[in-house]
Order: C-alpha cells, then structure tokens, then sequence
DNA sequence: CTTGACTCTCCCCTTAGGGTATGCTCTAAA
DNA sequence: TTTAGAGCATACCCTAAGGGGAGAGTCAAG
C-alpha cells in the first residue's frame, strides 16, 4: 500500500489532484485510514492513474473521462473531442493570420470585430443620387415620409440605420444607394418607402472616424482584411451613421461603422 | 450620453461585461451619476469598446488589452501572443494525431502518457545475460553488491529502478543489459558498480501488466506511437519492474512500466 | 522525546464573465 | 398622478482543474 506522496511520485500525479480525483470520484484510494483519513493507495491503481494522466493530456474533462472509465463510449467521446480540437485549431488559424496582418501591416488604425446581427425588420428606400453629399438630404427625406406614413411606427432603441451602395464599383456621380432603419413592425407602404425583414447575418465591422472622404481606405481595409483572412463575403457592406453633423460639430468627432456580411 | 444598455447593443458588448470592464480599470463610463449609480457613455467610447472586443477575439487577456491601450509595446505583445497560439497549435496537433491513433487502432490496450523524469542519481551495473530470466538473479546481486559496499547508502523513496537493453536489436540470448537504481548520493565503485547522474528526461510512458513474454508487444507499440506521434526517440528504453514475483503472486498482477526518451 | 517530513481538512485564488436575487429608477400608458 | 414594466444598481455564488497556504494531526528516525 503507498501513501499519496509515494503514489504522486510513481503516478507523476500531484497530491492535489489525486485529492481532487477522489472527490470527483475518478480514482479512489483503496482504503482510507478510518482514524488518520490517510489515504492509501495500490500499485495496480497506477493503471487507472496512467489512464486518467493520458485522458487529460488528450485534453479530456473529468467527466468526459469519468464517462469513459465507466464504460461509456469511448469512440463516441473521441470523436467529440476531435471535432472539438479541430474548430478550436481552425479558431487558432484565424487568429494567427489576423496577428500575422497586424504584424506585418502595423496598420493599427481600425480594428475589426466580428458581429452577429439579429434579424430585424426594416423599412426602406432606394435612389439615384448625384454626388454623396445629397444623402445627407435623402435620408431624413425618408424618415420623415415613413413617418407620415406611419405615424404611430417606432424605431428600434438603440436605432440600427444604414446605407448600402449598390452599385458593385465605386462612382463619383450616379450612385445607387439603400437606405435602410429597423423598426417594431412593419407599416404602410409607398412608392418611395418599402418594408422587408433582413436576416441576422455575421458581419466585419470596423469603425471610422472623422470626414466621409476618407472612407474609401476604411472600406479598402476591410475588404483585404476579410480576403487576408478567409472570410467569403456575402452581402453588400453597410455603413451605419453613429455620429454625423447633426449631432457633433467637430468633423472629427463623427464616427460611422461598417459592417460587412461575411460567410 | 447612452445608457449602458444602448451602449451595450450598439458595441455589442454584454452589460456584464461592461461592468466588469469598468471594475477591471478597462472601460469606463464618461460619467456615472452619484445618486442613481447609472453608468453614461459617449459614442466616441465605441471605439474603445471596438478595440477591447477586437482584441478579446484575439484571445488576449484583460491585462494585456490594458498594457497595449495604455501605450504598451503593441507588438511584442502581439509577438508573444503569435507564439503562444502557433504552441496551442502544436498541441493540438498532437492530441488530434493521437487520436485519429486511437480510433483507427482502437487500440486502448496502452495508454500513454507524457512524463518529465527529474535527473537523479544511480548506481549502474552492466553484463550479458545467458537468457532474460536470468534477470531475476542479477538485479537482487546487484543491490547486495551496492550494500555491501555501502551500508548506510539509501535508495530514493520511492524507489527508482529500471534496466536498459544495450543491444539495438531484440535477441534471445546473450542479452547485454544495464540496471540502474536511484539513490540518495554517490558512494564507493567496485567492478560492478558504479555511479553516476542520470540528466532529466522527458519520457513516453505506458504500463505493461502480466507476464514479461509479452512485453514485447509493449515496445512495439510505444515505439510505433512516438513514431506515429511526431516525437524523435532520445535513448534507451528504461524498464521500471513496479510489482512482480517479489511481491505478487500471480503472474497477471505482474506489472512494469516502460519510459521511452523523447525529444 | 523531539524534530522534520508527510498528511489531513478547510479556505481562498485563478479567467472572463454568466446567473440570479433584491431593490432602485425611469418611462410610458391608464 | 399613479402604476406597471423595463432597465439599472449592487451583491453573492458559479464555472474547470486544480494551486497555494494555514493550522493541526501523524509518522519515522535519531
């Protein structure tokens, strides 16, 4: 019989955890001394502790390997463990190939978080504008029609507003865009005004800061960015309005997200 | 000024984490209210949060997002960041590669563990044996031997002894072997016995129960799985005899460790 | 008989928040 | 104006797998 200290050694197993196995009740001393609470231990329970080591060093749970000593199934819980081990190696990939960017780029200035997007319903309006600088009159155009049109419909709290450009290059003049502003439900329709339910969808987004003319870099990056990194594009960007010129006078205190639906 | 919870949908940061951002020194709000506790954000505060949430998808930890927002050295932080993912990777590499070993074979006769063996020192004996069950005799007459020419040497606690086959191929006859047992320090030599520290190894380990005619099947399989599993062989295999014909009767309760060194 | 090495139990600590309970605050409808 | 429901606050406990240490009892050797 070897006490824990001898059983540690020959196990390579540290009394802490024996101690924490047996109160899990994976690997239970032989006898526990009745007056001194020493546990004592049996050579041929190095085997079950040899299992128990190799299981964790496979990255088993305590119970995924309490599971499999008790005669579970054991190919079952492998094969869990091994798709497991793959997502998390996949994550890994991602990981490494954003610091990889970062490294290499030193282009610091937008950071890009992934997003999941709840589905919501939302009205909008489509147009041909001549230059960008109209769409600071199109949109209230629209808020105030929809709200004509509906005027008991209430919009999201926090709002969820955007802009999609729909033509598929980039244009100085003529530019298709969608504006887009989650609302509870949906309302009565016109020519101008149109509701639809979007889809939740997994977005990039990246903030910018400051004038409108510089969102082209904004949108380059994030479109090498998501290239760089394995994600597939599946959507037009959209570009949510948090703080504009009516709300803050400084050109360098707006900020406006872009988000890209990806995979 | 928003709310924490508007604060929250538009970062797309739970409130809990808010929370715990602020307490963490991370975050914190522009302003807190005295007498209600409310805590208020600004818009421009998203840009923090941005960072923080890109950074958490990085797997960074809150200490290291806090070193790099206040002006650390971003990229030795992202450096070692790359160097313990491409680690992580490694593992898991490993483990996935085990077990695809495991369901294929569905060999679980063996399991094996990794074990980092702590250098001691040993007394050594060297011969060759007429056939391996001539063993038994030498290993006892080595131990008197050490005895006797050291009474008051002890042998570690618990004990470390195991033999190593010199010859590089499996034979049945005129087998060279060298026994090696941990003691507490170096003593007097003779023809037979002599001294010296063994370094730290890292170890392959598996238990081998019954009778010695099998064990061969042991080593075919540890070897097969350090081949199988990426680890570059480093010497001898050690045999450890953990329970045998001293102290069990029977011959199924016989039990022997084998350590291969790797790397 | 004493000393030092072991062992016991009990409690707190780690990460990054999640869950829940209780109570206060705010807002919109009645 | 009141009130219900949503939002916010703090405070406590929980996670996985043990690690660290305190305080007290046990064991073996000198």
């Amino acid at each position: 019989m070897l006490k824990i200290g001898e059983f540690s050694k020959l196990s390579h197993l540290t009394v802490k955890a024996l101690r924490f196995y047996e109160k899990k009740g994976l690997l239970i001393p032989k006898t526990v001394d009745e007056w001194t609470g020493y546990r004592f231990y049996e050579t041929r329970q190095l085997e079950d502790a040899a299992k128990i080591k190799a299981y964790r060093q496979l990255d088993l749970s305590i119970d995924e390997i309490k599971a499999v000593m008790d005669g579970g199934d054991i190919k079952a819980v492998f094969a869990k463990k091994a798709r497991d081990l793959q997502s998390q190696r996949e994550e890994i990939d991602v990981r490494l190939s954003i610091i990889k960017t970062i490294l290499e780029d030193e282009s610091m200035k937008y950071q890009v978080t992934v997003k999941e997007i709840p589905s919501a319903i939302v009205y909008y309006a489509e147009t041909t504008l001549e230059k960008y600088s109209d769409a600071m009159e199109f949109i209230p155009k629209c808020g105030e029609e929809c709200r004509k049109l509906n005027p008991n419909l209430k919009c999201t709290n926090p709002p969820y507003e955007f802009c999609e450009y729909l033509d598929g290059e980039y244009k100085e003049t003529n530019i298709r865009i969608r504006h887009s502003e989650a609302v509870e439900k949906t309302g009565k329709e016109s020519e101008l005004i149109k509701f639809r339910e979007i889809p939740a969808a997994k977005v990039l987004s990246i903030l910018h800061k400051g004038a409108y003319e510089q969102i082209g870099e904004a949108y380059a990056f994030i479109m090498k960015y998501a290239d760089d990194n394995g994600y597939k594009v599946a959507g037009l960007a959209r570009e949510c309005y948090i703080d504009g010129i009516w709300n803050k006078q400084s050109v360098e205190d707006w900020l406006t997200e872009i988000q890209l639906p990806v995979e």
